[in-house]
DNA sequence: GCGTGATTTTTGTGATCACATCTGCAGAAT
DNA sequence: ATTCTGCAGATGTGATCACAAAAATCACGC
């Protein structure tokens, strides 16, 4: 029995597909940026065909959009489909909420607290990338909890879509304080409070859509 | 102006994505099923490059699962993956339907009249398949009604996800009356009763649950 | 200056190949 | 009878190439 069994041989297009899916993620690339699969070998020192595989992963996934002759950009979401990918979250990210609540002790609100101070740094920073990144790291830490992977994956999902576009939204934000309705899940988890964390949950995922009707 | 501006040049990739798509969610596939990249190309007489493709995406959407070696087959879904997939159909598909109601006119009630007939007949002959397709035709009808396509795409990305595993819970289905839940759907729609149609609507989603227990 | 058409470059698609590794099975050792 | 070993076939991965179509560029004429 070897300790180490095996360098399980990192796979190069899954290793594209993950650093691409975590820039789009966290809005590093803006909406409807160009991208080529020669582009993508050359950055990551690989042939086409891991670039052509991470590629369509992230186009099946609503990450990349493609056009009828096959160019690759991250996609222009209209309005209609933010309103959509919005109400998707607040579904999901409730339901989640919901599911994790029972199982949330004081180790996971303590770690959301200091996820959620990172979340005011990034703020008064005015980082952009920042606050995505530890946003959703505050979400994903709590959805965790709910022990339903394929929930989960469904949220991630819809962040992916909209990670190119949140970016750009959240450029306009003028805030200087952390995000008020982080503080009422909190308290929501604190209290055993689901009607509350459900509010609190929605609230905050649809939040930015106010920012559309500006 | 041409009338047939010119080919668009089915791709093989496409093709042969579409296929095995709609092959998987209609359960023409048991779960487990093992799949290699050089038996599709042969089915489909491509090589292995639009074969990969094909599969890469379908993975990427729940549709097949890869081994850590990459071998490709249909998933085992576990109970608890089951229960969780029924769950998301529940949240997505309530939601999309109480966006169809207002504009679910007497034209859309008489369709899904006739497709809930066909589903009727697949019934009464047992044909699991059938049964699967018309089912699914029944709710899309609805749905596309909404004018949510992003939700529509989830709902879809979840039923083929439960794709292989329906034909297997089918299977034992005994019943031989058309599903009841439908007419419930189709009442409420014509009452405009929207807290009857969300509740219809969970009831016939979440129904196929119960053979689980079993 | 400004279209406008030809040409050049860029880009995605699909086929083919070499290669490493995994799987399955047969045969041998215990 | 069971487990281990080794081998042969099968399988996914990644690189490279030819090709067609699309986009960009350039030159020419008005």
């Amino acid at each position: 029995m070897n300790p180490r069994p095996v360098d399980p041989a990192p796979l190069a297009h899954d290793r594209v597909y993950r650093h691409l899916r975590s820039r789009i993620m966290h809005g590093d690339i803006p909406p409807g940026h160009a991208l080529t699969l020669r582009g993508i070998g050359a950055e990551y020192e690989v042939s086409m065909t891991p670039a052509r595989e991470a590629v369509r992963r992230l186009a099946a996934e609503g990450a990349l959009s493609m056009s009828n002759s096959g160019r690759i950009s991250t996609p222009l979401l209209s309005n209609e489909r933010i309103e959509e990918l919005a109400a998707l979250r607040a579904l999901i990210e409730v339901e989640l909420a919901s599911r994790a609540l029972p199982r949330a002790h004081l180790a996971l609100i303590e770690r959301l607290q200091n996820i959620n101070a990172k979340v005011g740094e990034a703020v008064a920073h005015r980082d952009a990338v920042s606050y995505i990144r530890t946003n959703l790291e505050f979400h994903r830490t709590l959805y965790l909890r709910a022990q339903a992977p394929a929930m989960l994956a469904m949220a991630e999902t819809v962040w992916l879509q909209l990670g190119p576009t949140m970016r750009s939204l959240y450029g306009r934000l003028r805030r200087t304080e952390p995000p008020h309705f982080h503080k009422l899940i909190i308290a929501a988890l604190r209290a055993g409070d689901e009607p509350g964390l459900r509010l609190a949950v929605r609230s905050d995922v649809t939040q930015g859509l106010r920012m559309l009707a500006s």
